[in-house]
DNA sequence: TTCACGTTTGTGACCGTGCACATGTGAACA
DNA sequence: TGTTCACATGTGCACGGTCACAAACGTGAA
């Protein structure tokens, strides 16, 4: 009687395995590639798969297995381009390895939504953590909580250590600033991120390094929050001055409110400024002037970020690809050698 | 003995209840807000999960109330502004809601590329799908695979079904060609969105009719891709011919492009040709003009799709607020009364 | 024929939670 | 004092997989 009913649910292994003949064993492990299976068996219960449409219900898999092939992220300002890219690179390559991903966002960086991020992360039981956002502070709450979870940050210094994966930063920003120095300018400003970002860390490093090395005279970055309007408030007044010939700017959205600001100061770029952007975003091509900037590849980033959390997992590959990728300086219009 | 051995398997529900003295069912309840719970048992409760660190586990969970609690986006140009904003937001606002969301992203939009994002998704068993793509390919698919979770696309027309949730992006088009022909503007070119996503015909729609409405004569649209390279190429062959006055791009990257066109061709904007775009990205103010356009309330966006959502859901809210958000217009510096 | 051994398959328990149902408890009322 | 009822709590099983172990089978050597 109630069997005549309509089954609203889902066909389980067990209901493939009483159509094929098998048991709910078998099915299982035809679904797990188990190596010793008749080729005749696995291809009748693959067919009556296929007939009920089975498909593995993931819930029950992570319970009984104990892990739930979920990775999360960390992420700040997912709404820009950087971390957007990256995001979207960790979500493919994280799908192809059979991962789900789960994103966490940040809309302010204090201690208390940090935590929560975490703890949403935490619930989901996911395997290990992605971090996009101002590291120093979310590792410290990490180490709070204990968490202890294998993370790793996508973007880091050079110097690479075991939950750091990187576009090499520095060098993208020596490249850039050598850039500068190569067209003769001598007085270079640079606008750096948030510091509690590594990646604004290292860009301000690789500055740092590059000035050092050709022996050119530094002042102190201005630290700015990779914001457009941060890029225009910072212009507005570093173009009263005017005790500069160029300034690197270490990402593309704040070198352009700096090329607006020196629009409305009157000034030409690249004449009187040279301006040089870091990233090259979609965009930057068409800005005005067309920028110079230095390009990530930030779809590789996202698949080396997978490969080297999977590599730490258990049943991962040994060791995945670690050696920075090459950023690549991208010259256009908005630099030029000084005018004096 | 074996008692002693240090345990790895984290705390459960009947751990929990072992210490506090009461039974598995009983912490259960406390768990789901159960309203007959004396409050010294919940206390008590309460302490021993806050003492063993106690996370409900999620995978149980969505295998024994048979509900996954995720929602699952389906997105394509995830990395660009306007998606990534509304992802954003959806995120946040599930999370709150209690829900997890899992995003699929479109790397090119065949039916292939869409199948096989489906499929992720459902194999997750998410609750409900967001559309954040060309909705006619995809909903076909959606249909081909005779896939039954209620789903909701972002943007729509203004006219509201049962899936469709929007910005009235007809109004907002709308409000950017009656802003160009209050000026004075009667040659009109539109720079649409890919044909299939329907924000972009929504856009097309709203011009179209205001410019009928207004017994201005229209030209063809030309179909665009979003981006601002499009943007550009649209624009170095208008400009050519120049046989307008004003553009209407359906987004701020290709009116970014337009103006780069524009500048290349030797012409001032806005005093030869007036450009409105769309969406208000963050970086609009600080184009060269700064770009006058259409702003989207994409947070809210998100949260109402969430909203919708829910209310579909079994043991969802009613109804929720369904009158489509009003754009505003952002007049800036790229639009004026043509010179002649 | 018998036994050892590898391959293929089956049995039953278990993962952590929620549900249906049963049970215990005390207050209100006849 | 017994009955009724709402509240508070407990018991046992189901959810859909996987795991450990056992069993059936075929094969070749002793």
């Amino acid at each position: 009687m109630t069997e005549n009913l309509p089954k609203v649910r889902a066909p389980s292994i067990r209901d493939v395995a009483r159509l094929a003949g098998v048991s709910h064993q078998t099915v299982s492990r035809v679904l797990n590639n188990h190596p010793s299976i008749r080729e005749s068996t696995k291809a009748r219960v693959l067919q009556v798969m296929e007939e009920l449409q089975y498909r593995p219900n993931r819930a029950a898999r992570a319970l009984s297995r104990g892990r739930s092939r979920t990775i999360g992220i960390l992420s700040a300002q997912s709404s820009e381009y950087g971390p957007a890219s990256s995001i979207a690179a960790i979500q493919d390559a994280a799908r192809e390895a059979g991962y789900y991903v789960n994103t966490a966002n940040l809309t302010t960086v204090d201690q208390e939504s940090i935590e929560a991020a975490l703890m949403h992360l935490m619930l989901q039981a996911v395997e290990a953590i992605v971090v996009i956002a101002p590291q120093v502070r979310v590792f410290d709450v990490l180490e709070q909580l204990s968490i202890t979870v294998p993370f790793v940050s996508l973007q880091s210094t050079g110097h690479l250590d075991d939950h750091a994966l990187s576009v090499d930063q520095i060098a993208g920003a020596r490249l850039a600033t050598r850039h500068l120095i190569d067209l003769g300018h001598r007085r270079i400003y640079h606008l750096a991120g948030p510091q509690d970002w590594i990646e604004a860390e290292a860009r301000m490093r690789g500055f740092l390094d590059e000035m050092g090395a050709m022996d050119v005279p530094t002042t102190a970055p201005i630290l700015g929050d990779w914001t457009a309007d941060f890029g225009y408030h910072a212009g507005r007044e570093l173009f009263g001055r005017r005790d500069f010939t160029a300034i690197f700017s270490s990402n593309d959205q704040m070198a352009l409110g700096l090329m607006h600001a020196a629009r409305d100061a009157g000034l030409d770029i690249p004449r009187d400024v040279s301006i040089v952007g870091f990233d090259d975003i979609p965009e930057a091509a068409h800005f005005w002037p067309p920028l110079t900037t230095v390009r990530q590849d930030f779809g590789e980033l996202g698949r080396r970020c997978i490969a080297l959390l999977l590599s730490n997992l258990p049943g991962g590959e040994p060791s995945a690809d670690r050696d920075p990728i090459m950023p690549r300086l991208i010259v256009r219009e908005s630099t030029a050698p000084p005018a004096f």
